[in-house]
DNA sequence: CCGTATCCGGGGCGATACTG
DNA sequence: CAGTATCGCCCCGGATACGG
């Protein structure tokens, strides 16, 4: 479980949703708040445990690309289960994270 | 997404899974490394968040019991596909979290 | 474009002791 | 039994600058 700790983890697990194959620079621009140093971290853990796949090609431009691994796609059914639940959320609102 | 951020979050919520009512000094022992406060924090955290209720029973040897809300219940299926890809794991274990 | 290195502050997390 | 209080470390996470 240490695995999904994080506090980007699950973000980026839920772009890389769906078998989809992202650029580094895709994944920076699609999460808004995270730096590139926090995007490098989570990847290169997630790497190292295994659920995803980092994938160099070597171009003058330099690409690489990240997607999940098998043992990643696994995780899909709980991440959909999840994202079905975070949609599902009642309008009981209270405040629980004011950003300042 | 940050209701779910917490060192321990997810593992007490396995232990309520199902819809289990569970005294405080239960969880305490069923969550073998976890201290009273972080015990208390997340719990308090998690109710503030809606997904765990709290009761109190007025007694001379105070009880207190936890479960899930009906928000915390809708969870449960998420929880179980974690739970099922959790013990899926594949033999490919590195090293990823050496604890010394 | 894709990283790595470094500095730094806040708070998560833990251990311990005390209360009703 | 079920908390509250306090202290302190460590490391997560953010900003910034630099390298291939």
């Amino acid at each position: 479980m240490r695995i999904l700790e994080g506090r980007w983890k699950l973000v980026i697990l839920f772009h890389l949703f769906g078998g989809a194959v992202l650029r580094f620079s895709e994944l920076e621009r699609s999460i808004p708040g995270i730096s590139q140093k926090m995007l490098i971290q989570q990847l290169r853990q997630m790497e190292a445990d295994g659920i995803v796949r980092r994938i160099v090609h070597h171009q003058v431009p330099p690409k690489v690309e990240y997607c999940l691994t098998e043992w990643g796609q696994a995780l899909c059914p709980a991440l959909d289960a999840l994202l079905t639940w975070a949609i599902n959320k009642p309008d009981t609102d209270p405040a629980p994270s004011p950003d300042p």
